[in-house]
DNA sequence: AATGTAATGTTATAATGTAACATTCGTTCT
DNA sequence: AGAACGAATGTTACATTATAACATTACATT
């Protein structure tokens, strides 16, 4: 299965939360020098709180606390920082829930496929070309030249799977 | 391609519109007769509306419409009837929109995938088994097991690409 | 008619997102 | 260093989308 690739995983259970923070940070720094990008104190904060947790994170929840650390934090703030990170691709919107995930591989064009566990809440992206090229030739068929897909799919990640039956 | 279904079609430029809306009408009475649902004269209203264009319709365009029908309307009054249509299959919401379009071909779980034109904004949909069935095959490779898939594609449809290249 | 449930009315407010303009910050050029 | 420019952020105001909570009405069954 070669062309599926794990953009960011399901936790299993507990794990050393900080160093996905850590990694995602210096792999989003990285990413902004490649490109010659500016990845500011206030657009790193808000990936950092992006990356706070596997579930999705809200813009409203990231500029709760945002305010308190600046004054003059406002809506925009958020944002402007939300927009630049997903231009980078570093951070993806899950539309059905406006909120917001990390993206664990950036690089790549618009998301992979977001997979959200309905019971603990967290948040996969794997990115399979098979699936991408299946959908732009059954989109074909019907006349119909794909430009990006949004595929957001709700069910039970592994671990949920084997504690509930 | 016997598994792919078309759901709702792009039309083909010039049609007898009137013609689409009378039939999803009588399409959704047949459905909730059948399952013993209330297609009461608002939800069928809100449904008309939502039929009004073969492009996605906002909840708030249809209480505008809805406000000058009647007096009292406000938004729960059309959000509720939305979601009876969406429970009955009879509609979909287009989550990356916030908008909604129609079913033509009510009865199966959830939505398919839905095909939106950024040219003339219209939104196709079919319901593709094969795709499905791939997306789960996936999905089980990262021990993740699908309950609703949400996938939404942007592009072109087959007229507006002949139209400008 | 009485009763119970589903549907709608009504008011208020929550949650999400953007427009528009002012100010500050960083860089480049002289 | 200072001027000049664009990018980033600050600031205010507002637009859009959606729901909570409770009152009333309509409908079906007894
Ligand atoms: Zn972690
Ligand atoms: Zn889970
Ligand atoms: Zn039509
Ligand atoms: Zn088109």
């Amino acid at each position: 299965m070669a062309r599926l690739k794990i953009l960011r995983e399901f936790t299993q259970g507990r794990h050393k939360h900080a160093d996905c923070v850590t990694t995602a940070l210096s792999v989003a720094e990285a990413c902004c020098q490649q490109e010659g990008q500016r990845l500011t104190p206030l657009r790193k904060r808000v990936l950092q709180l992006v990356w706070n947790s596997h579930a999705p994170v809200k813009a409203y929840q990231i500029l709760d606390v945002i305010r308190h650390e600046k004054s003059g934090a406002a809506p925009p703030t958020v944002y402007r920082a939300l927009d630049f990170l997903q231009e980078q691709g570093l951070v993806h919107k899950i539309e059905s829930l406006n909120a917001y995930v990390g993206c664990g591989a950036p690089g790549h064009v618009g998301s992979g496929q977001l997979l959200i566990c309905r019971d603990c809440g967290e948040v996969a992206e794997m990115d399979d070309q098979e699936v991408l090229e299946l959908l732009a030739a059954k989109s074909r068929d019907v006349g119909f030249e794909i430009t990006s897909p949004t595929i957001e799919i709700k069910g039970r990640c592994a671990r949920c799977r084997s504690k509930h039956g």
